[in-house]
DNA sequence: GTCTATATCGTGATAGAC
DNA sequence: GTCTATCACGATATAGAC
């Protein structure tokens, strides 16, 4: 049981140390979040030992901040949807969005990131930071309707219940179901915060 | 500084060591859920010793269970919103439990929970089924349309994406604004879900 | 009932051999 | 570059004095 018998991950032959970390990183902050996840168990998972971690990426943060940067950048990706108009768009942002978080390797990093938010607060200002930077913003200022930021954020708070949902609690039918039965439900939900006539109190 | 002194909080003379406990538990795993609480503060808050919470419940898992099931009972509030029908119980269903949150007191088992499932297996199990069987069930049992699981479940995940959004990630606006706002904005999604015409493809 | 002191463990980081 | 061994620290839990 104590036999040392190294590396037991598809990876075959490559040495990429420091890609094999990055992979393992992604996986087990998607798991697990930032304080959840141990240092020697992604060592493990990558098939080295953990204090190479320390060697490539300085530490915890320095890991955790370069899986993080592997993400696909949504922010060029919400530009795109962006040019089509804002008609539809409740739906073209929930179908892209859940292609990208349905696949482990570019949808980890955000559902690590949102389970990280929940216990660790320089987490919780990533997330933050990053939502009304790259997301929220642009998409306020593509719409054309009083309260631009409340609705953005309202659609955002609707995007993270479906991760919430989906991905790390697992409710059903929900964490399961067709993404397009989930497009067809929610985005016209999206939709209407962003351009419906919602009523605007206070 | 290393003053002995003990006992800060409002709590004047009466010493309910337990009750102190809870109270302060219940802030601390509102505040940073389960992992990231640490016995020692809860003990600090509560102005007693560290060493009682083994003595009253045991350890952290009873400490946390205990403060969980200090929750109002939601069961029945949901029971009593449902007894009025499901016209307009989408802003009914979100006044009542904003009320709930934004009360530090009666709300923070929720939070506290929705933070300690996104790292904790344990607390998701628990939220999950809290959800499925205290909430979402009851709800789905009551609503007479297609596929009533899911659409409970996608208003379980509006709702959580609002916790997440004002009590958690604190996203501006909605963090700060009017709870009534929230209810004109988003109690018609509720209610579309809950009873409306949602598109249930697959 | 309550506190002090301590046992025990898990984790992140580091020094140094190979 | 990679591993072994170890340190330093913080956390829970427990034994026992008062």
């Amino acid at each position: 049981m104590s036999r040392p018998e190294r590396r037991r991950g598809p990876r075959s032959d490559l040495q990429d140390t420091r890609g094999a970390l990055l992979e393992a990183a992604r996986a087990r902050f998607g798991e697990h979040g930032y304080d959840g996840t141990k240092l020697r168990d992604v060592a493990a998972d990558a098939g080295v030992d953990a204090a190479l971690v320390s060697y490539f990426f300085g530490g915890k943060d320095g890991l955790f901040a370069a899986a993080m940067a592997l993400a696909v950048n949504p922010a060029e990706l919400v530009e795109e949807l962006l040019r089509d108009g804002t008609d539809g768009l409740g739906e073209r942002l929930l179908r892209a969005l859940l292609a990208m978080w349905d696949d482990p390797g570019s949808g980890s990093p955000f559902v690590a990131l949102v389970r990280s938010a929940a216990t660790n607060e320089r987490a919780a200002d990533l997330l933050r930071g990053f939502l009304e930077r790259e997301l929220l913003g642009r998409i306020a200022m593509a719409i054309d309707a009083p309260s631009p930021e409340l609705r953005a954020a309202l659609a955002g708070s609707q995007m993270v219940g479906i991760i919430m949902a989906r991905y790390v609690v697992r409710v059903e039918p929900i964490a399961t179901c067709d993404p397009e039965t989930l497009v067809a439900a929610v985005g016209p939900t999206l939709q209407r915060y962003l351009t419906g006539d919602v009523a605007l109190g206070a």
